[in-house]
DNA sequence: ACCTGAACACCGTTCAAGT
DNA sequence: ACCTGAACACCGTTCAAGT
């Protein structure tokens, strides 16, 4: 609790609001900042998964020593924190769209959520222990909004968020954990034919060797909706 | 590929077969050996959670150097494996039990799951990454049985499976994530009510708030069953 | 067969300075 | 206001020995 700017709130519109000193940088680099240590956490978390993020290497892909970056950052914690609110980013409520569709607006919301973080694969299994980014807590809002205006009602809304939450997440780690090494799940299934016996129904189905993920996704998806549509009696 | 027992499976039945050379121990500490470090990991993963467990801080809880953990064990991943695999043990498949209601079945085989991961709150992050031990392959085996019991095609099984999966890891990932701490989810509701105009729908449902986990577990289970259940039509 | 200490190549972070 | 190097207290694991 300093007078580091780490803590501060950044600028409402960062974008829009004029720099102070605008013509004060003389050459080179344009030095450290906020915004470069997330972008290149993000790169380097992209291509280097999760333990692959160091401090030291971070420096050094910024070209700075280590320490510097304990100027504008608070800690490790703090750049994994940044790093997935960066991440998650989304446009806002799209166009005020009065679709009577809510099934595929909803779908298309949470594959969407999807999508962006199986684009940073490491962000996933992230997300639940830091749930509360603002750009997390947009989506749900919108999400919130959407079920309740196609008619579920208050008693069953809460659930019905969680349950979407909770299926999703678990998707989106399991897809982003077992990863593109097909290799591993081939062998898992063979593995499950030798054992032969024990597992007869899963090995049947070839469980393990299922890969549409997009559409498992979708179709479990899909059940829940299922479940969750208000009944019109 | 030494000749060290890491990499070998374990005896069938490692209760009920004999010891080769019962009466050795003579005196004093049983020694390290497999078992004795599993558990102690389990314990000091309870204690401290994954970035709790150490290998120094395992071999000090158990009275040894650190190296000599590395005769029974490959390394720490494969410390990791064996504490989860340890954790998610069951009982097998239950008598044979010929219920007709397989949604009380499949609910309960469910809420165990949930029950053993939540016991050890370090597991439910880490299984999806290594979701292939014994221990699960039984109970997804089960899962899968019961299933197609009730009615659902072959088909629909492996989306069904995975979209129970899903739902349970990401459920369990979520509270054990969110852990204990109301006083942070108390904290984040209170944002939302200082934000006021961004987020009002879930703002009004006090979906931070909501603290019946185990209900609301089984009420997004209860949409998904209805969305999964076979259509006799 | 089982255990060990020293050593290597790393970590995140504190602190006291520099400009 | 912003950046830095040295230092501290840790890591997991290799290696060459010990018994």
């Amino acid at each position: 609790m300093s007078a580091k700017p780490s803590g501060a709130r950044k600028n409402r519109s960062p974008r829009t609001s004029a720099q102070p000193q605008p013509a004060q940088e003389p050459r080179g680099e344009p030095s450290l900042s906020r915004e470069r240590i997330v972008a290149t956490a993000v790169e380097l978390l992209d291509a280097a998964g999760v333990d692959g993020l160091t401090m030291r290497g971070l420096a050094d892909r910024l070209g700075s020593g280590v320490m510097s970056l304990y100027w504008h950052v608070d800690n490790k914690e703090d750049v994994f924190d940044l790093a997935l609110d960066a991440v998650l980013d989304y446009g806002g409520p799209p166009e005020i769209v009065e679709s009577r569709d809510w099934r595929a607006e909803v779908a298309h919301m949470l594959e969407d959520w999807r999508a962006n973080m199986l684009r940073h694969p490491w962000s996933a299994s992230l997300l639940p222990r830091r749930a509360l980014g603002p750009n997390i807590l947009g989506r749900l809002e919108l999400l919130s909004r959407t079920l309740s205006k196609a008619g579920v009602t208050d008693a069953d809304l809460n659930a019905a968020i969680w349950s979407l939450w909770n299926y999703v997440m678990g998707a989106t780690i399991t897809r982003a954990s077992f990863g593109p090494s097909d290799d591993d799940r081939a062998a898992a299934q063979q593995r499950l034919t030798r054992l032969g016996e024990r597992y007869p129904t899963i090995e049947r189905s070839r469980l393990l060797l299922d890969d549409d993920w997009d559409g498992t996704f979708r179709k479990g998806l899909d059940f829940l909706l299922d479940g969750l549509a208000p009944q019109r009696s």
